[in-house]
RNA sequence: GCACCCGUAGUUCAGUGGAUAGAACAUCGACCUUCUAAGUCGACUGUCGCAGGUUCGAUUCCUGCCGGGUGCGCCA
């Protein structure tokens, strides 16, 4: 193999393509959607949360790549007991029953979502030393799943409408920090409301799938029969059988993603189920987001979206933990058991390891590690969490710290790219016990390595073009030699699109693979970078030439995979 | 009890049946009057948890065991 001839094609490919190097057309046609983040909407998120958006994100950069018809949906999850919990505390609020550490109002500087985790806390707390309390919880979620107004006192279900509605707002403010951007917003509540889940329930029974037990301990209930039946566990006899309706008659979380995955797929344009789509609002990279709303919701914005447009899935990725597998497995059977088979063989779930804090991050926080354990769990409900929004601040302050010349947007973009790849870079199956020194860390194998390299590149190209340096219109002939670290370059350039496309299949996502790429084609760089003379010195014009010309393929194709990594190159640092 | 995942250098992790198992961090040492030192080069560090099996060949596949995590809610 001629190195010179192989590293001239190479080049010109590179350049050719563009900014579409690496993008592949095995996907166009086919529409994918990708589900992620998910965030219960009575919180602020916290770190856990941002490996779920990262991964997600990515793959649908990924996907997108690769030629998909990509939409990024983020499902709320407005019914649940935890938005009640915190109606429950704002209204334990305002009757003086309920006392916040640090204060019962909202304190200046706390955003919302801040302020309802620490209800939330207290809430908990306030269960375990007065259990009557529940008794409130059970009306309020009454209230939300019936929507209707009530003869006297607070209006639970608008209550609890209001914080969802902000707390989406303020997880999407977040999320937009790391450049996450969506497609469209669904939400529990539209499913129940718009009668979605009504009309599946009835599918479903209609279909002699479920059971309906007159007896025993799941008596009144509708089960998806499943697994082996009784089952041994710690707390004792249980049945592996899933139930979709409670003995109340009201749908579980699994029953009413049932109901959403029939609606993904598309299945549900003929059970005579509305929806109405209507913008939510343009987000930080210019892509406007919709929002699933029902027919009364939708009634004053005139702008509406034609429902085909969304949903109607060939594929769905599910990006979820893998506490959840066993949910996720139900819900592809179902739809196998409703004769779907092949829609049930195209949802797959991205189930990823959780984040779980080191001890000494977790000894930061106030845990108790006096038992010695390598790591702790995190627990909204405890309290014991490191937050996204401190996560991300502290992080875009370490690169001050760093550099103190950094302008605020270019550590915010730095403090992003290094969050980003530390949630990718391990493997979907490994837990991560997060250290915050470790997250924080600006060298190495990390998400700043790369912006640096890139902004390396973009400096050569820059200093000679300072100096009038003209570079011919082509890559002509290269040097009849090839350094090392230029060949070993070169490979890794033409290896991009085949690496992509290999770790970007739909059923085999593996974003730690293309971290580790990335990572890979940026240490080349800086390989190739060390090891040659400064080209804006090089008397050789034929080396001079191939040398500009190959650092311009190299940011060209690191600036295409920063992108897929969700990055925003920065030219400059 | 059953099911799934993890176990690789002091630490955190890559590793798609194939060659001498790789990075980063940490430690020690070298390199800025030459395009960005958030960089580079070098040194140090491995019974790939243990025992069998399949294979020409196993860190990788299978079985058993040991250690750790998770799931098995009318929560979501």
């Amino acid at each position: 193999l001629s190195h010179p001839i192989a590293g001239r094609i190479i080049i010109e490919r590179v350049l050719e393509d563009g900014a579409d190097f690496g993008q592949n057309t095995v996907g166009i046609g086919t529409k994918v959607i990708v589900e992620h983040t998910a965030i219960n909407s009575n919180k602020a998120a916290h770190v856990g949360h941002l490996r779920n958006s990262s991964l997600g994100d990515t793959v649908v950069r990924m996907l997108r790549s690769q030629g998909y018809d990509v939409e990024a949906q983020n499902y709320i999850d407005d019914t649940g007991v935890q938005v009640a919990d915190v109606v429950v505390g704002l209204t334990l609020l305002t009757q003086g029953k309920l006392q916040l550490p640090g204060g019962n109002e909202q304190l200046p500087g706390e955003s919302f979502d801040y302020y309802c985790s620490r209800v939330y806390v207290a809430v908990g707390k306030a269960y375990e030393e007065r259990p009557e309390l529940k008794a409130l919880r059970d009306t309020v979620l009454h209230a939300i799943e019936h929507g209707e107004e009530p003869e006297e006192g607070p209006d639970y279900a608008v209550l609890a409408a209001d914080i969802s509605h902000q707390i989406v707002q303020a997880h999407l403010k977040t999320m937009a920090r790391l450049n996450i951007s969506y497609n469209l917003l669904t939400w529990e509540s539209a499913i129940v409301h718009a009668g979605l889940w009504q009309h599946t329930f009835e599918m479903l029974r209609n279909s002699g799938v479920l059971e309906h037990p007159e007896s025993g301990p799941l008596a009144g209930t509708w089960i998806l029969p499943f697994g082996e039946g009784e089952m041994q566990t710690e707390e004792g006899e249980r049945s592996s059988d899933k139930v979709l309706v409670k003995s109340n008659g009201t749908a579980t979380y699994t029953g009413k993603d049932i109901a959403n995955h029939l609606w993904k797929f598309g299945l549900a344009d003929d059970l005579g189920v509305e929806f109405h789509f209507i913008p939510w609002g343009v987000q930080q990279d210019g892509r406007m987001l919709w929002t699933m709303r029902t027919p009364e919701e939708a009634g004053k914005t005139g702008k509406e979206a034609p429902p085909e447009r969304f949903g109607h899935a060939k594929k769905v990725v599910n990006v979820i933990d893998v506490r959840q597998s066993y949910p996720q497995q139900v819900v592809r059977e179902s739809l196998r058991r409703l004769g779907y088979g092949e829609q049930a063989d195209s949802l797959i779930h991205l189930g990823y390891e959780v984040v779980t804090l080191s001890a000494a991050t977790a000894a930061r926080l106030g845990v108790d590690t006096s038992d010695g354990r390598e790591s702790y769990a995190m627990s909204g409900r405890k309290g014991i969490e490191i937050k996204a929004d401190d996560l991300i601040s502290a992080a875009a302050a370490r690169m001050i710290e760093a550099r103190s010349d950094l302008s605020e947007e270019t550590a915010a973009i730095l403090a992003a790219s290094a969050i980003r790849y530390f949630m990718i870079r391990f493997g979907l199956q490994q837990v991560i016990t997060l250290d915050m020194d470790e997250v924080l860390r600006a060298n190495g194998d990390t998400g700043v390595y790369l912006q640096y390299a890139y902004a390396r590149a973009n400096s050569i190209l820059r200093r000679l073009q300072e100096a009038n340096y003209e570079l011919p219109e082509q890559p002509t002939e290269l040097p009849e030699q090839l350094e090392q670290s230029e060949w070993e370059l070169l490979r890794h350039i033409d290896a991009y699109p085949r690496a992509l496309a290999e770790t970007s299949r739909v059923e085999a996502l593996a974003p730690n693979t293309l971290a580790a790429y990335v990572y890979d084609l940026a240490a080349h760089f800086s390989d190739f970078y060390e090891h040659t003379p400064p080209i804006i010195k090089e008397s050789d014009q034929r080396v001079k030439a191939f040398r500009a010309w190959l650092v311009r393929a190299t940011m060209q194709t690191l600036s295409n995979a920063l992108r897929v990594l969700g990055f925003v190159p920065l030219e400059r640092i």
